[in-house]
DNA sequence: ATATAATATGTTATATTATAACAAAAATTG
DNA sequence: CAATTTTTGTTATAATATAACATATTATAT
């Protein structure tokens, strides 16, 4: 499973997954969330909650997979994990603020990424100068 | 509807939305869903991803709606939105970095409130000196 | 005012995502 | 190896969300 997760660029649903690894054995959505739970705990996988979908996570040898964002280009489906100490901390500085105690964060945005925005200027046309 | 979501300080699934108010006449998800849209497009609520569950906005005076964060206590449900400049602009100055261009930010915490950790402290007895 | 088009609503059915419950199998432990 | 725990397989079902279509309402132009 971690494999076709690897193969991917875009994040895969857990249906979707599902059917891709019938061939290899898979019945039951069960199966496919059950083994998503242990790679996500081992920090292998990443559940990206804005797309109820998973993506292999880009840098398995780290250290903390719980502070991870994403940048997700809803015109072509690519997904883009970064891992930024200055927004965490700056998260981090915030819930000390409010006195929130923080376990988990979710960071995702939607957007486009520089080759669909390059796609539309192509089609578009652009913009010409005076 | 939108009384509902503010007298509330948790989320409410869209689900138990429509039970509450079947007493006013709603009968179908789909009734909920598209009132909960419009709702959602005017600013006066937000979704939260992480949960599949929507809450009002707490200040549906402001102007930009996409760009709101929450933290969320997984011990007593309670949300608190907040609204930073400082960490929002960390992130799109990222996201320029990667010549992203971002269109809305789902950015949700999870954690404890100040008021439940509290409570832990009391119901464990907390930490003694010496 | 009224025909037309556009938008909104009600309703049923269905798609999509996720978990409960329990039996059987495998692994661990004493 | 017996007892216990953990994992796996399977069926069923819960929870979340949308498609499709009919009907009603509103807006627009004549």
């Amino acid at each position: 499973m971690l494999n076709l997760l690897l193969q991917e660029k875009k994040s895969l649903s857990a249906y979707t997954i599902l059917d891709r690894l019938r061939p290899q054995g898979f019945r039951a959505p069960l199966q496919v969330y059950r083994a998503l739970d242990k790679l996500i705990k081992r920090g292998f996988v990443h559940r990206l909650a804005s797309m109820n979908a998973f993506i292999a996570c880009s840098h398995p040898w780290g250290e903390d997979h719980t502070l991870v964002a994403f940048a997700i280009c809803k015109t072509c489906g690519s997904i883009t994990e970064f891992d930024d100490e200055a927004v965490i901390n700056n998260i981090k500085k915030r819930m000390q603020a409010i006195l929130f105690r923080p376990q988990s964060i979710t960071l995702e945005i939607q957007g486009m990424c520089i080759l669909c925005q390059h796609a539309v200027q192509t089609y578009s046309g652009g913009r010409r100068p005076g």
